[in-house]
RNA sequence: GGAGAGGUGGCUGAGUGGUUUAAGGCGCACGCCUGGAAAGCGUGAGUAGGCUUAUACCCUACCGGGGGUUCGAAUCCCCCCCUCUCCGCCA
């Protein structure tokens, strides 16, 4: 969440970053300023009364001391009516945090001022690309023809399973799965100082308010229950992404400035309900409900947050140029970015039998709006606590990849050739019919 | 699912209603001492918030969390959470 004191002193620049994103938050901070007071008042003037009921509290138990029950009974009387007022005053202050809190809670970053102003997709502005679209002798076809002729994924039957939206993998595909997640991982870790993880899947309602998919995206995401236990929904919930339960690892944890910077790098399957999103229930592999993905996810000094998001994207990228991917990165636009970012990169990698480009990574810097969230903090060297810059990449999706993977790489007789750095993974350099 | 034990500062560990400002110990930082160290002695150090030009002072809160009783709660009462051990079930 945004830093209540930079809403006190830059409520207007705060209002007017805000603006730029579009989506109508700079209203709220009039409304967060006016709780703010409103629980400075009444915290402030409770504080007071507090201090003279203590030193009053130690008058009565000297006397009682000392036997002179007359004067302490005269005394108790006196300090029950601060405590009466100290208790109305209590409860407004409360009041008033809560729903301060509540309400700072729904407000997004402030995009950072480098970000392009922009009101949608079609606004972001191009950074880079890499390679070219390949001219084809043949008409290339689209992944679902390539797995179903390859028999990669069995799409009438993860449908069975699980209902559209899910996806069952079979054979050489299922392998490519697998052979792909070890590629990522080992590339991150061995060639790009990342520490690896495993996290758990199913995660508590707080590490989704630390990262900001809650309470906006509620809606979002799967809810677990116990059984048939309705008391225990909603406390619990499928990850959406591994930057979720990752990036919590050190919540509520001062670390030292020399364990920064961090890098963690996990595998997790990605659980998204996508109400309401255009594009589920076309067939195919693009958008549904269970993806697997690579996630990086760093904790820097603020210092070092851009530069970091930089080598974050740069990681990411590698990826597709070790698997010969044609892909370009773009800069997400004020009114297109996520939540909790201030500055995003998406990549964007081609894909010859679709005609278009699929959206396989987005490195964000969240600078210090998430490790507010989740009280995350490092000690400098003078003793300062400060909140470091959480980051998150993917590096990269991996449904999506292998769309472009098996698209790009399709061969006229129908095979796919398997790029070079991932055949000591799959054991074969080609997948034939 | 059943039974039991526990949760106090960086760690350990006392504290069952009021000079506790959370004892003592360990560890840490700085200083004295020393040729240098160790030992010894001394000093200091938590988190959040309020007030502030101020990371100065002062004040408030924090002994797992939330309520309650009281002039006053680590301590008494109620509810909840978490951890550990044993039994049962189980990959």
């Amino acid at each position: 969440m945004l830093d209540i004191k930079l809403l006190r002193d830059r409520a207007d620049f705060v209002g007017e970053r805000l603006a730029t994103r579009h989506a109508g938050d700079e209203a709220k901070v009039t409304e967060i300023l006016a709780h703010d007071t409103r629980w400075r008042d009444a915290i402030a003037e409770s504080q007071q009364l507090k201090a003279r009921r203590n030193s009053a509290s130690k008058e009565i138990g000297a006397l009682m001391g000392q036997k002179k029950t007359a004067e302490a009974e005269a005394k108790k009387v006196e300090v029950r009516a601060t405590g009466d007022r100290i208790a109305e005053l209590d409860q407004v202050s409360a009041e008033a945090e809560a729903a301060r809190d509540a309400l700072l809670l729904t407000v997004p970053n402030l995009p950072h001022a480098s970000v392009a102003l922009g009101r949608e997709a079609a606004d972001n502005p191009e950074i880079r690309t890499h390679g070219a679209k390949f001219d084809y002798a043949f008409k290339p076809r689209n992944h679902i023809e390539l797995c179903e002729q390859l028999k990669l994924v069995d799409f009438a039957r993860g449908t069975k399973l699980s209902g559209s939206g899910f996806l069952l993998y079979t054979g050489w595909g299922a392998r490519l799965e697998r052979a792909l997640i070890n590629f990522l991982l080992d590339l991150h870790t061995s060639e790009h100082g990342y520490t690896e993880v495993a996290p758990p899947y199913i995660i508590g309602e707080h590490c989704m308010v630390g990262v900001g998919q809650f309470p906006k995206f509620k809606d979002q995401a799967y809810a677990v229950q116990e059984g048939l236990d309705g008391s225990t929904l909603g406390k619990l919930y499928l990850v959406p992404t591994a930057e979720a339960p990752v990036a919590n690892i050190h919540r509520e944890e001062i670390l030292a400035a020399e364990q920064l910077p961090v890098r963690y790098v996990a595998y997790s399957p990605c659980f998204r309900a996508e109400a309401g999103a255009a594009g589920l229930g076309t067939r195919g592999m693009i958008r549904v409900h269970q993806f697997d993905k690579v996630e990086l996810i760093k904790l820097v000094e603020p210092e070092q947050g851009y530069a970091e998001l930089e080598a974050m994207v740069g990681n990411a990228e590698k990826v597709l140029q070790l698997l010969g991917l044609h892909y370009r990165v773009i800069n997400l636009c004020t009114g297109d970015m996520g939540f909790a970012s201030a500055k995003t990169y998406d990549i964007e990698v081609w894909a010859p039998g679709q005609g278009q480009y699929l959206e396989v990574s987005s490195c964000s810097n969240c600078e210090d709006y998430q490790a507010r969230r989740m009280s995350l903090r490092y000690k400098t060297a003078t003793g300062e606590n400060r909140f470091p810059h959480i980051l998150n990449g993917s590096g990269t999706a991996l449904a999506r990849l292998f769309v472009a993977l098996v698209e790009t790489h399709q061969q006229a007789d129908g095979s796919v050739l398997i790029p070079e750095p991932l055949r000591p993974y799959l054991r074969t350099d080609r997948l034939t019919a």
